[in-house]
DNA sequence: CAACTCACATACAGTCTGCATGTTTCCTTT
DNA sequence: AAAGGAAACATGCAGACTGTATGTGAGTTG
């Protein structure tokens, strides 16, 4: 039969590439990335799997696709929320609820924080953590800690750290933990860090 | 040909199951547990297939042998390390310096914090940690924090997420990450909790 | 020592991934 | 605008893997 529109190249690429991306997310959320069968990917994206071995080099590129647009995802809620006119620790606050109310959305949990860095590695996680969310978070943190003595402490770890705090207050919250709870105890681990640690350890064994 | 000492049904079992937990962690640590395969598996431990699905359910179970394993083997690591003889505060930093080192031992940050949580979820590795390790920590926040006005903060919350901060830490500094930097910016979150956190925000949003 | 259980070994069915090779649709060039 | 080529797929296939069913011999027990 006929196609209805005669499309280009590039919108036939775009929108096959668009209906994969989408059937493997709902997939890949639903069963986890070992259990989707690219068969079933393609059986719900309306395509065949040569399409899909055409546009992506294999099931990780496709996974790491999806990933990457999660994230873009997420760092946009995140940065509509945590706008540069608010105070750096106000920013910071408001960017961690953003962040935890972005992760609530069903699937984003198991991809970002359970398959992704399975899958596609702690490496290229942080790179993509580093590309869309992280520096946001890392800025805030230093611009927060700006009345607080920073010499002795590694702000680069010390961003690491806290990510991965709200990383898994997250995921706890998205397992059915007190979200309330988990944000007075991130609250309590960020407002020590902006006004606490006036003891200074410098050397020891 | 003979066996050279007749062994007990017992003595077979036992030498069977640690032949395959040993090999299926040096292979697990070496590729991961998805591009594992039970063939190379039971290869490498000198047995058959059949042994393999008489002892563990699947290849998930053997995995989760494998894991328990290393969570008990930290475990004692740490407790040596940070015995009660020591005082709360003490203790907890002793205890965290020991974790970071244990968890230098190659493998184990793959085996615990990567496959483990895509591979068992994020509910069981928690149970296997709350049997191992984790209630210490949670004692050893607790009495540290005596000091501290803790009404308001949700210890069971805060201790998972002082615990995922350990855990990013040991994962980068397998990466090559700076140790002595991640081990200064643990102190400084910890230090914030000790008496830290003066201003108590109740009410909000 | 006979019946029975346990600890494996072997064979097999179903499924999956990635590739190699066709076929159709678009694009360019003359 | 016809032709040639390239891009976007579709189809068929090879190799591999998981889990199970069934067979066998060594240990155990009455």
């Amino acid at each position: 039969m006929q196609r209805e529109t005669r499309r280009s190249n590039k919108e036939r690429t775009e929108a096959t590439r668009a209906a994969l991306i989408e059937a493997a997310r709902r997939l890949f959320v639903e069963r986890g990335y070992a259990e989707t069968a690219t068969p079933d990917i393609v059986a719900a994206a309306g395509v065949t799997r040569g399409a899909l071995y055409h546009h992506f080099a294999d099931k990780q590129a496709l996974f790491r696709a999806v990933v990457e647009q999660e994230a873009a995802t997420i760092a946009v809620e995140i940065e509509r929320r945590a706008p540069a006119t608010l105070s750096a620790a106000e920013a910071l606050l408001a960017g961690g609820d953003a962040y935890l109310d972005a992760m609530r959305e069903p699937g984003r949990t198991r991809l970002l924080l359970l398959d992704g860095p399975a899958v596609l590695g702690r490496e290229e996680m942080d790179a993509i953590d580093e590309r869309h969310g992280n520096r946001t978070l890392r800025e805030g943190l230093v611009a927060a800690m700006r009345r607080r003595d920073i010499s002795n402490v590694p702000v680069d770890a010390l961003t690491v750290l806290v990510g991965a705090a709200f990383d898994r207050a997250a995921l706890a919250i998205d397992r059915g933990g007190d979200r309330d709870a988990f944000r007075l105890a991130m609250r309590a681990l960020i407002e020590g860090l902006l006004d606490g640690g006036t003891r200074a350890h410098d050397g020891d064994g």
